[in-house]
DNA sequence: TTATGTGAAGCCCTTCACAGCA
DNA sequence: TGCTGTGAAGGGCTTCACATAA
């Protein structure tokens, strides 16, 4: 929010704005691409990637035009090349390093959760409050005490965090998170948090998902009984 | 994507659409006049309110007017009616029974994850396909077995469902709880799933976040070495 | 006077049709 | 001829200013 718009620096490829939604499904494009490569296909066309996404055609192509032209008029896109050059958009070439904060049973899922690695995500941190909690292991990781978050976010080089902890805890370790030097976070955590306009926070909430499944559940239940009284009505 | 917009039925407090984004946030707002009646605060401001949602008071004011007109012009909100309004256009006033499909890590976090109960969501069942996990007691629940899931499914009246399942599974386990009648669904599992029209599917995706981080990460980083390089030009 | 509710303008994303290229 | 790439049109969300009501 601060400074508008930096121009691109020579030479590096900082491509001007993907819009927030293509960014959203290009990570998808990237799964299914990755899919096709395991079963050894070499060539997508356009409409088969956008099946395999679950979005249509002309949406994919345009997404795909906000990096360069990457595939072939006629023929399609080259499944690896495709693949590696959407990595690259979304900075997936370097290694990023992942602390997770709160070693309760989200943070421990998340810790042995097998999609990480997948991706260039490595956790290399896992960190409780609780002295019961401290020392554990999981998996190859020891959980070590959040009091010591600083020093062991330098000494892991972590360069993302995720927030597994309670709401009434979350400003706080976030706060602590950014104070050792992170400006990337993950919050799973029920509360609204306050950063500064330097650092990208997302959120994931289970509870805002249940509740737009709950409202669109109502609304479809509410206009069945719409039909069915309309129906009563008919006859 | 079949039928469009239905009319609303005659007494039936149906709202004609409320735009996804607000939607979104109208359950921040719940949480936030949540913790405002917890503290006994009575009356807010759409001024106090935005702000303690993260958002700017025109955005919530405007959110707010999609559901009707509860506040008093010149003195703001109370709490607990606009609390109780946000409640009802959501469909919270239900019970919503919630089964939870795999009972890994991820699993076993959720179906204990406080914020469940707190807002009308009740999770019922809880199922693995692994015989070593089937039996298991976790909180109040013991883990059914996935081919026992339509019987469960019917004799717990679960009408929501939470795939926490790999990936490789997913599908069919998605079609299973559709079959059982299910027509809710918040998937965790990294892939694209096909649901009928009917069905209302929600993906909470940790990789795709991750990624979306690594992309603004990786922009910041390159305009920050483009500002030196200009500063390096400069002198 | 104060703070809500809302029409209208502006902006951004999505959609579509077709130009462009192998 | 076939499929990609994209400009332009369309639609929806956000913003803003102000009318409205207490």
């Amino acid at each position: 929010m601060s400074n508008s718009e930096e121009p691109a620096p020579a030479g590096a490829v900082v491509h001007r704005h993907i819009p927030p939604a293509s960014l959203a499904r290009l990570t998808i494009y990237l799964r299914a691409l990755g899919a096709l490569l395991a079963e050894g296909v070499e060539r997508v066309s356009s409409d088969e990637l956008a099946a395999a996404a679950g979005v249509n055609s002309p949406k994919l192509r345009k997404d795909l035009s906000y990096l360069g032209s990457y595939g072939t008029r006629g023929v399609g896109y080259e499944v690896s090349y495709l693949s590696d050059q959407i990595s690259a958009a979304l900075g997936l070439t370097r290694n990023w390093r992942v602390a997770i904060i709160g070693a309760g049973n989200l943070g421990k899922a998340l810790a042995g959760y097998p999609g990480f690695g997948s991706r260039g995500f490595e956790v290399v941190a896992l960190f409780d409050a609780d002295q019961m909690v401290v020392g554990q292991e999981v998996g190859w990781l020891r959980v070590s005490p959040v009091k010591d978050l600083e020093a062991v976010v330098h000494r892991t080089r972590a360069n993302m965090a995720v927030l597994a902890v309670p709401a009434e805890v979350a400003q706080e370790l976030c706060d602590s998170v950014i104070a050792s030097g992170i400006t990337s976070i993950l919050s799973f955590a029920p509360v609204v948090l306050q950063v500064p306009d330097h650092v990208q926070l997302r959120k994931v909430d289970m509870a805002t998902e249940l509740q737009i499944l709950a409202y669109h559940a109502q609304r479809a239940q509410a206009s069945d009984i719409a039909a069915q009284a309309r129906a009563r009505l008919a006859t």
